[in-house]
DNA sequence: GTTTGTTTACGCCCTT
DNA sequence: AAGGGCGTAAACAAAC
């Protein structure tokens, strides 16, 4: 393991999964989505680590990407034609980590695959979509009910704000946000890694949210994906994706009922989706757990049988999803 | 031929 | 000890 106060750091391997790293890298960029060749520049740019033995780690990467059904494959449009596919985040899948933590999940994020109540076919799932968010949000309005903790608030409906809570010192946002907000955008030096020490992972449990102000095991670079820059969402800038509905289901042949919104859909996707907000906010922006570190260490102590997963106001929380232990 | 994606298998480690 | 998460290897297929 790592420890604190040594510059070797910047070469060891980085406490996080290979589906933390992914979901980092997914997340940082502007469209939550990325081909695979660009997941891997982002790990190698940030973890000097994965600069060597590409393979091996590259191949447990697709592995997890695959095997994981929190990763969603997004398929080309046709008229952009290119090797790959591109690969998102379940809207569902963001209680994955404790307390937005990257370093070990709390559950396997699953997709349910029998739901009767889904809809098969595309148009009937944005319906369904739509349907679900709706009743979710109405029942919020009825009862006042607190917003969802996780990043499943990516998908708030209406850009609904969550306050600022309890950020772990492992989730996205820190993690990413270290790097490019250095100052005058400098990316730390190849040899001089930042004096502080990452958390050790069996520290988190006693962490506070001033933990971990450096990252010596990450280093930036010119590639780096600037997560900082406000999102367009301008439908002219809307890149790759056809977003048919159906391919975006995970594994082929599975009739999945989580049908992946098109974190920005094309606009030959928007009439699928007509009652979906087309802006949908960042999940960096609004991933934090709202979560104070009291609550967190109580949902880390005691999973609950009723887990964030099981947001109220998205249309993700349509999705049937669930983290299965 | 290379890259991408899927699947299976195995072992290690941690939690329960 | 059992179960689950994770890392790794490997085989295979499909797309480019």
């Amino acid at each position: 393991m790592p420890r604190p106060g040594r510059n070797t750091y910047s070469d060891q391997k980085p406490p996080y999964s290979y589906i933390s790293l992914t979901a980092m890298a997914i997340q940082s960029s502007p469209e939550k989505m990325l081909q695979l060749s660009e997941i891997y520049k982002f790990i190698m740019d940030r973890f000097p680590y994965y600069r060597e033995n590409t393979q091996r780690w590259q191949n447990s990467l697709r592995h997890n990407l695959s095997f994981n059904d929190c990763f969603i494959k997004i398929p080309r449009r046709p008229d952009q034609p290119g090797k790959g596919s591109f690969w998102a985040l379940h809207p569902s899948c963001g209680d994955m980590f404790e307390n937005g933590s990257f370093l070990r999940r709390r559950k396997r994020f699953k997709v349910l695959k029998s739901d009767h109540l889904a809809p098969s076919k595309p148009a009937d799932a944005a319906q369904y979509l739509q349907q679900q968010a709706k009743l979710r949000l109405s029942a919020l309005a009825a009862s006042g009910t607190h917003l969802p903790q996780m990043p499943t608030a990516a998908y708030n409906l209406g850009g609904v704000a969550q306050p600022s809570g309890f950020k772990h010192p492992f989730a996205i946002e820190n993690i990413i946000a270290r790097e490019y907000k250095m100052p005058g955008g400098l990316a730390f030096s190849a040899m001089q890694p930042v004096p502080a020490a990452y958390p050790l992972p069996n520290q988190l449990t006693t962490m506070g949210s001033s933990l971990g102000t450096g990252w010596p095991h990450v280093y930036g670079s010119a590639g780096m994906i600037d997560s900082a820059t406000p999102i367009s969402m301008a439908s002219g800038e809307y890149s790759a994706y056809g977003v048919p509905l159906k391919p975006l289901c995970h594994a082929a042949g599975q009739t999945l009922p989580a049908i992946p919104v098109p974190i920005k859909p094309t606009p030959a996707a928007v009439p699928a989706l007509p009652a979906l907000p087309a802006p949908i906010p960042t999940l960096l922006s609004n991933s934090p757990p709202s979560l104070s570190p009291t609550s967190s260490q109580t949902a880390t102590s005691q999973s609950s049988p009723a887990t964030p997963s099981e947001t109220l106001t998205s249309p993700s929380s349509a999705l049937h999803s669930v983290a299965v232990h």
